[in-house]
DNA sequence: GATACGTGGCG
DNA sequence: TCGCCAAGTAT
């Protein structure tokens, strides 16, 4: 039928339009791996090409297949992701490769058996069996929304427009060379069909978009209005014991920051409430706040720094040369550089 | 369906 | 400066 022509034809074009213009990446070189394959996606969950390329390639260099990341202790993983956020997906992640290594070292093949591994959701398990088995089924990611709520002209706002964002995706997955079409899918919304002012003209298809004949294609797709987020106050310990050593400790194994390294603090509220001291000792407060910014609040953190010749607070002591290797997230390497700046 | 869950970059 | 956002998942 005509519409399947077309359809057809829309792969096709953007096939051509991607072998001359796929992006290179790391993971993109040399065959497909499930492996580098899954490590690559789950990297990329909500998280931007740039921020990922340095970790992949650390990851790759140190853990270079399922074997050697399932030996490896949660404490390294968390360790080697810090900085990257969602640090669920690290503890996913090491879940994940004993879970594939236990069972033989294969990763399954088909969208099925992927959905049942952990940190593996609708559109990584689809986006692994496309791309490392070329079985064509649509990795519907946000650029993929955003690209097919344009060609289609959706006007419906998401999330409630996503089942039939997903009908229209599948529709065009050509059954050869499905993986090439969802990283096509992907770059063409990474750098063509972009959020805010798409480069229509270079795109493969523009003559047939229906948000661009409408003029709609920097509006669509139409999402909710995002909601402000609160601020929340609070204390951190800076404890030294004047050897050059700053008191950590491990954070609940739930939760924001879960598992990762933190330096003791106070709980953090909205309301602000005045410094309690931990433990009887001679504080002083550092000049300045530490500030950074969480998907559901801000933070506003005050230092407090004191001497302490042996550990508290069921924390240990490590040489401040040492905290990099530490698994300490972006807002607690912000407190160490405000206490040490001091 | 709504919410928790990070971070750094960009217009 | 700051809202927006980047290859989502789990609950």
């Amino acid at each position: 039928m005509a519409e399947q022509g077309r359809k057809h034809e829309l792969a096709a074009l953007l096939l051509r339009w991607y072998d001359l213009n796929a992006r290179v990446l790391p993971w993109r070189v040399n065959g497909q791996d499930p492996y580098k394959v899954w490590l690559s996606e789950i990297m990329l969950q909500q998280t931007s090409v740039a921020a990922v390329k340095d970790y992949y390639i650390k990851f790759i260099s140190r853990w270079p297949n399922v074997q050697a990341l399932a030996e490896a202790s949660l404490d390294q993983v968390l360790g080697a992701w810090a900085g990257l956020g969602y640090y669920a997906r690290a503890r996913n992640l090491h879940a994940c490769a004993c879970a594939v290594w236990a069972q033989g070292g294969a990763f399954p093949r088909h969208v099925s058996g992927l959905l049942e591994l952990p940190g593996v959701g609708q559109y990584t398990a689809a986006a692994i069996a496309a791309i490392a088995n070329d079985i064509p089924v649509a990795a519907v990611d946000g650029n993929v929304e955003r690209v097919v709520s344009r060609y289609f002209g959706l006007t419906e706002p998401l999330p409630l427009s996503k089942p039939r964002i997903r009908e229209l995706a599948q529709s065009l997955v050509p059954q050869l060379r499905a993986g090439d079409f969802a990283q096509a899918m992907m770059d063409l919304g990474a750098t063509v069909c972009t959020p805010k002012s798409p480069a229509c003209g270079t795109c493969p298809w523009a003559e047939d978009c229906v948000a661009k004949a409408k003029g709609l294609q920097s509006v669509l797709p139409i999402k909710g209005s995002k909601k402000s987020i609160p601020t929340r106050y609070g204390h951190v310990y800076w404890i030294t014991n004047g050897n050059g050593h700053a008191l950590v400790r491990q954070r609940p194994m739930k939760g924001l920051l879960a598992g990762m390294t933190e330096f003791p603090s106070s709980e953090w509220n909205e309301m602000k409430a005045g410094f309690s001291a931990p433990f009887v000792a001679d504080w002083t407060q550092v000049s300045g706040v530490v500030e950074h910014t969480f998907t559901h609040f801000h933070l506003e953190l005050t230092v407090w720094s004191t001497h302490q010749p042996s550990p508290v607070l069921d924390g240990h002591f490590v040489k401040f040369e040492d905290l990099r290797e530490e698994a300490l997230p972006s807002l607690m390497r912000k407190v160490a550089t405000h206490a040490l700046k001091d």
